[in-house]
DNA sequence: CTATAGTTGACAGAAATTGTAGGGTATGAT
DNA sequence: ATCATACCCTACAATTTCTGTCAACTATAG
């Protein structure tokens, strides 16, 4: 019951990204460094950010990403799902097996299943503006 | 974000024992065949399961596994987190690391360390009992 | 036309998970 | 006693997933 980093480094990158941007691109480079991630690895990332529609590219020099809509409209269980693809507790759940021939398999697969909403749901009731408005309380007091 | 298939046996298979012991020792021979189990990896878990003393074990012809105390008693949280070592979601939180340096490293630290407390407060919520009644009920019916 | 910075796919290394093998040890039954 | 049963334990092999790297390509500002 681990999160990848790659989930984690997403997070991170977003709020990197909404703090940093001024309604100016933000070059991944420079949050690669900022959050020491490997930059090739955070290239993979936003490439998945930016089709999960969480993220806009902008080519050339000084280009880089933007939020793709406000950061108050942006969950963190997006960013968690979109660069985690399935976020199920459990393989069965996704694609169809026969499964279920036992009657205990489906009363667990009832716990895994709400477990997953409960995940969700949590994940869902935090923005990406609650974390960085936290993140900039944080860097102003210390 | 997902449970291993340790955590899933686990669970099945306390299930199953709790639905075929009638205070009698279960050889997990037998739970292995029901469950569809492979029988050594099954032994892996239930010393586990015993060390973390959720199961009692009885050694000899006509041995096997009981319960180590009622199933009501028995949380689905603690058989997923013996099993499973560490149910948190991110690694940084077991070992201690100088990390945190970065400020926005710890608001999304706070998230994982919340979401951590769900996961577990949801799976602790639920008892081997609630699982063994749902089971016979849906056995029964079909 | 050149440097920047995103876009993409392939792939290598590392780590964890899952499963297998093979021996040991206690105990009830004959 | 001895034998079959079934738990106990360790090491390791197979597999999968995750993490990270590389190289080549495309768009665009200056």
């Amino acid at each position: 019951m681990r999160l990848s980093t790659r989930a984690q480094y997403a997070v991170r990158a977003m709020v990197d990204l909404s703090l940093h941007s001024g309604g100016r691109p933000v070059a991944l480079r420079d949050i690669a460094e900022r959050e020491d991630i490997p930059l090739n690895y955070l290239e993979q990332l936003f490439n998945r950010l930016r089709r999960g529609r969480i993220v806009e590219s902008v080519r050339g020099p000084g280009g880089g990403y933007l939020l793709a809509r406000e950061s108050a409209a942006i969950r963190v269980g997006e960013i968690v799902a979109t660069v985690e693809e399935p976020l199920t507790p459990v393989s069965c759940m996704d694609e169809k097996k026969g499964g279920c021939t036992r009657p205990e398999a489906c009363t667990t697969h009832n716990v895994w299943q709400m477990l997953g909403e409960r995940i969700r749901g949590f994940l869902d009731s935090i923005t990406l503006e609650d974390l960085t408005r936290e993140a900039r309380r944080r860097g102003s007091t210390e």
